[in-house]
DNA sequence: CGTCCAAGGTATAGCGCTAAACCTAGCATG
DNA sequence: CATGCTAGGTTTAGCGCTATACCTTGGACG
């Protein structure tokens, strides 16, 4: 079916590896006037050449892997935030002639069965958790080049970007109390564990401490990052604990889901309760009020990561360390002065 | 580096065949006592077999390709409804051993290029332009199992899901026609082409033919599909068709830009112009009033593109026919009677 | 005039795996 | 007792490519 070098090199009355290098750009070993005829050849006869062939022959694979949390049987998380770096990581590698290689990893076997198998040169972890990463071993990395994205790991084997959440949290929350506030909730998924989410609460409990206000561990929930979670969230908090004048929320869909069951227990936002989101997504100002929020650089974000996965490839060794991108807080309708 | 068939069966004692016939299940040859032996070793020594070196060998690379359109410099375009048949197609191909690999596809080249050169067992194309999936040949295509969504060509070489465009058109025109409205407008994105929008246009047109109501074509304007055009078509339309008591859009984002853009006009909406959306995304509950739309069944467009590619890749072979799902209005608070 | 060298190639040996054909002992069968 | 068959393997011949070492010319140079 498929058109060989070896079929190629028969039409062009040379041999094989003089195709070989033809079609690999090796300048130095071929006469202009071969090289012309060879091209024409090739583009003549529609030669591909084979991925597997190559990989298998040459120990690279000119394959990066994009390895993504699956849990169990559900899809993967990919939110917008990761589809921003999904298209332009596949954008920049596909200008360099690499490809992109989208794995779920439901055991953390798989990490390394995904790397070895395919021969990957590079990889992108998006959103594990920082024990996922810590637990890798050089013999399991190889020679692969790794960038985790959203991880707090300190392994020495990837290169890490992460935008400043214990930042954001703490502009968030300071925010809040500058407005006066003084009974700020905290809502988020998980956040005992370690990870982004923790980064959040330890900034918000940092501005409570930083201002004598003393926290209080039943104003801190865990909920999911769902418009319904949020919703349930904001009737319980309703009812709970009316003493609560704001909320400190670690994604904008929670917060918009709480305003909803915020208002659906006749609390009004901002008037009787302020809400700040997080990650300035799209919806944020589609709702009414718009949504008070920390902006992450998410395209700075994923162009970092991108940049140093491409310097690795390149074979620039750059020291292992974190790269951290500034948050805003973007001032919107949904935070103000407490009641009085 | 890594542990091959070779290593292994050196240490077991036996052909480097039987080990590969252990690691691929293929139980006829092998004693239970080698077989268990073996599977130790290879647990032990943590083999993991060479997707490349099988590529190669046995003319199966397991790889699905996810064909998507990339214009030009620009990032890939994955929209929410895209994200969801990625999850589910990474998932189901997990399960069955085979992986996704993702590729932008700039021209049309590259398609050809991008099945052969991995030598892809499958593709999905996702979003192309009828004509573009209309120009591959049974010589581009090889015996590769392709699946294109949301294309209305009729190259037998592909299998295609889509839901009824023509039919959610229908729905929303007579829905407003329904409620006594006449001059009803259209705006949607590159419309006088084929596919996806071209349907829904027609949709449209039949429905005003079917009222007897006469198109006018300055009421169909080609708007892009974000929040910025909608916003811009809103008060342009206010100003220059205050006459329009309605409007058609082909995407719930245009829509809730168009209601800002009435607003900022003065014109209140359903007050003054009703508006329905379409594909009843995340959003269109968070907007107030609550968005009308047109809501396709975007899981049963994922796991029928799912269903129809494991077919194929299990060698079932089915007649390449269009699959087209049923789509639904859902009447929210942004369509109501003309004012009076 | 012998030597060196560069330009422009070619020949050889795999990479790690699989498909397909082949082998061999041991047993049942007519 | 020859024959066939089966279970349980082994051997051989690549898949399409690249790395590496090697081979020829025809000058330039001392």
């Amino acid at each position: 079916m498929g058109v060989t070098l070896k079929d190629i090199a028969a039409e062009a009355g040379v041999s094989l590896m003089t195709v070989s290098n033809v079609v690999n750009g090796k300048q130095a070993r071929v006469s202009a006037a071969t090289r012309e005829r060879i091209m024409r050849i090739v583009k003549e006869r529609g030669y591909v050449p084979s991925a597997s062939a190559r990989s298998l022959a040459a120990r690279s694979s000119r394959l990066v892997g994009l390895l993504v949390p699956a849990v169990g049987e559900s899809s993967l998380t990919i939110d917008p935030h990761t589809v921003e770096v999904v298209g332009m990581l596949e954008r920049e590698l596909r200008r360099l002639d690499y490809h992109l290689m989208l794995r779920g990893i439901s055991r953390h076997g798989e990490i390394t069965e995904a790397l070895r198998s395919w021969n990957l040169d590079g990889a992108v972890l998006l959103g594990f958790n920082d024990i996922v990463i810590d637990r890798l071993s050089a013999a399991d990395v190889g020679g692969v080049a790794l960038v985790a994205m959203d991880s707090y790991s300190e392994n020495p084997l990837a290169l890490e970007v992460r935008s400043d959440d214990f930042g954001g949290a703490v502009l968030a929350t300071r925010h809040l109390v500058g407005l006066g506030h003084e009974r700020i909730a905290f809502a988020g998924p998980a956040f005992s564990d370690t990870g982004v989410v923790r980064q959040r609460f330890e900034g918000y409990r940092t501005v409570l401490a930083e201002h004598g206000i003393a926290f209080d561990p039943a104003l801190a929930s865990e909920v999911e990052t769902t418009h319904a979670a949020g919703l349930a969230y904001g009737r319980r908090l309703a009812a709970e604990h009316p003493e609560v004048t704001a909320v400190f929320t670690t994604a904008d869909i929670l917060a918009i889901g709480l305003i909803e069951g915020l208002a659906a227990a006749g609390r009004s936002v901002p008037g009787d309760v302020s809400v700040v989101g997080y990650d300035n997504a799209e919806i944020a100002v589609y709702v009414t009020p718009k949504l008070t929020t920390i902006a992450q650089d998410l395209p700075g974000k994923a162009a970092e990561a991108v940049r140093l996965m491409m310097d690795r490839l390149a074979g620039k060794d750059r020291p292992a360390q974190a790269v951290s991108l500034d948050v805003a807080l973007i001032e919107r309708g949904t935070a103000g002065p407490p009641p009085s």
